[in-house]
RNA sequence: GCGAAAGUAGCUCAAUUGGUAGAGCUCCAGCCUUCCAAGCUGGAGGUUGCGGGUUCGAGACCCGUCUUUCGCUCCA
């Protein structure tokens, strides 16, 4: 039996071999962590996207989508805390090979001095009745001498900070004779800075102040039109803006094939509630990604949820919905309760109010408001700044957790083994392949009028090299669901066998018949009422 | 980024100790056959990832580099 490594290694040769996905720029040897989608990858995609965007936008009618541009204003991303929160400077050691945040290591350290001081204070304490620690800690000398060691060292780490001084911060680590919790060494390589945004300008002149970022996430586009929607689209809480779209990570380590890429795709939707209600929607939702992943047919038991015990800066709850990819259960969607902060950051960086008017809202709902939002937000009681709930799902990772557990190796009855792409019929890229049973007689111009008739509704195909058996492996392949045959009975009697991927089975069927029986199992409108 | 392994035809892989780069499948043209990867004939396809070096001679040995896979690390 192949291992999963194998396994893993047949998915992405298949999808070369047959058009789905291709390295980037592989005649100039590739470039790291980007691909392409190629013929049948592209399809495969595009279904995907809109069978989300649909069930989405079509399905919902208090959810709208929107298309925002990836470039944004710079200040979106000092207020989303994307600039901020990833500019990470890094080290390694070389001997435990662990690596460390530079300013963590730093951090850690002054706490070290810190734990001391405390432990002077309780020394001290112990020993004098009637004790004044604020009086202690300003005037007792090691705890002075502690103190003003600390004080040095931030200041020092601060302006190296500032200065974007990186052999300063190494020089920091090396000074303090900070050593590796692992290895107990101060092998230290040099202090690297790793930029999670891929930065450009705009306009002829580059200098400093046009820098631009490719989007980090496409959420932000969401908020900043956040007013735009709910204005021009009436829209009345609660609702939701939905978008697909390229986002750009300058990931440290992008790995295991299109799992992780620099550029990759999200189809992201971020719905606005009232204050107080976000843990329902938050459940709501959580149960509705999971019925519309699992209304595609795939083993249930490659789903499952992932709470996250520790949540961002930004958030009250987060679970992952993480799919069994060959390499394990990864994540595949998350879905966040994002709190008011977005919206709270974007009207402080822009001084603009997103806030809503709700007739038959009265004041704060829960303590957790109260916290975030002063009685001057609510003051009319009747404003007040959404909550979101989000729901955000890597294109990518579903294309690759679609991909890899559709593809198979069947052994057959007669020992031989076919190779099946069994894609949910309504994703493949190729609806029906149609074949005349051979060359000649009639039968490539008959099946011709069936590829012209069933054209406007499928994406379909026409073969009539190689045998017929070789015709329906290559199609297995591929993933098409239908295989259409035209013999010497067509002509007949206007009768054609059609075949299905899946059982191999074959039916005869009169030619008009086909159109209804091919709808049935490749339109998508039956795969969204599975999910309503 | 560190460590390990790998890279030869579109794909899967050979090539003795350093001595003429080959097979199967695929692909193309034709013949034959006609419902599950059949057969026959012919053909195309390569600066062995790329760049240096050692050698009379390198696919093989050495150095560098790029890409991929695995482990570590990071992941809003």
């Amino acid at each position: 039996m192949s291992t999963p490594e194998d396994q893993f290694k047949n998915v992405i040769s298949h999808a070369k071999e047959y058009g789905y996905i291709f390295q980037s720029s592989e005649i100039y040897d590739g470039l790291s962590a980007v691909y392409d989608y190629g013929q049948n990858g592209a399809e495969l995609k595009k279904n995907i996207r809109d069978y989300w965007w649909r069930s989405m936008v079509q399905m919902h009618e208090n959810i709208v989508g929107i298309d925002a541009a990836i470039f944004m204003h710079p200040t979106t991303w000092k207020a989303s805390g994307h600039v901020d929160a990833f500019n990470d400077p890094l080290i390694d050691n070389k001997d435990s090979k662990k690596r460390y945040r530079a300013d963590v290591l730093i951090e850690d350290h002054v706490k070290k001095i810190e734990e001391k001081i405390k432990k002077e204070v309780e020394k001290a304490a112990k020993r004098f009745e009637g004790f004044d620690e604020a009086m202690f800690r300003s005037t007792n000398a090691r705890v002075l001498e502690y103190q003003a060691k600390a004080d040095e060292i931030e200041a020092r780490f601060k302006t190296a900070l500032e200065n974007n001084d990186l052999a300063e911060v190494k020089q920091i680590i090396v000074d303090l004779e900070i050593v590796c919790p692992i290895s107990g060494s101060r092998n230290w390589t040099d202090v690297r800075q790793f930029n999670l945004m891929f930065s450009t300008s705009m306009g002829a002149v580059t200098d400093e102040s046009n820098i631009i970022y490719l989007r980090p996430e496409t959420a932000q586009g969401i908020f900043v039109n956040y007013l735009n929607v709910q204005k021009s689209g009436r829209m009345k809480i609660p609702f939701g803006i939905a978008q697909t779209g390229k986002a750009f990570r300058n990931e440290i380590v992008a790995r295991q094939f299109i799992f992780r890429m620099r550029e990759f795709e999200q189809m992201e939707m971020q719905f606005f509630v009232k204050p107080g209600t976000e843990m329902e929607w938050y459940e709501t939702w959580k149960t509705r990604r999971m019925a519309w992943h699992k209304a595609l047919g795939i083993d249930e038991k490659k789903y499952k949820f992932k709470d996250h015990i520790k949540v961002a800066h930004y958030a009250n709850a987060a679970a992952d919905i993480e799919f069994e990819f060959p390499f394990g259960f990864k994540e595949l969607e998350g879905i966040h309760s994002r709190t008011d902060f977005d919206l709270r950051q974007h009207e402080q960086f822009s001084g603009k109010k997103l806030q809503y008017f709700d007739q038959d809202y009265t004041g704060p709902l829960n303590s957790e408001l109260a916290k975030t939002q002063t009685p001057e937000d609510w003051k009319d009681n009747h404003s007040y700044v959404p909550y979101v709930v989000e729901t955000s799902v890597g294109l990518d990772r579903l294309f690759l957790a679609i991909l890899s557990t559709s593809l198979q190796e069947e052994k057959l009855e007669d020992g031989e083994t076919r190779t099946l792409l069994s894609l949910p019929p309504q994703l493949a890229p190729i609806k029906v392949a149609i074949f005349p049973l051979m060359g000649k007689d009639g039968m490539p111009e008959k099946a011709m009028e069936i590829f012209n008739l069933l054209r406007f509704d499928h994406n379909v195909t026409y073969e009539e090299k190689d045998n017929i058996g070789k015709r329906y492996r290559r199609q297995d392949a591929i993933g098409t669901p239908y295989c259409i045959t035209v013999d010497q009975q067509s002509l007949e009697d206007n009768t054609v066998t059609i075949r299905d991927r899946d059982t191999m089975k074959q039916e005869r069927v009169s030619i008009d018949k086909i159109a209804a029986i091919v709808d049935e199992k490749v339109n998508m409108k039956y795969l969204l009422k599975k999910t309503s």
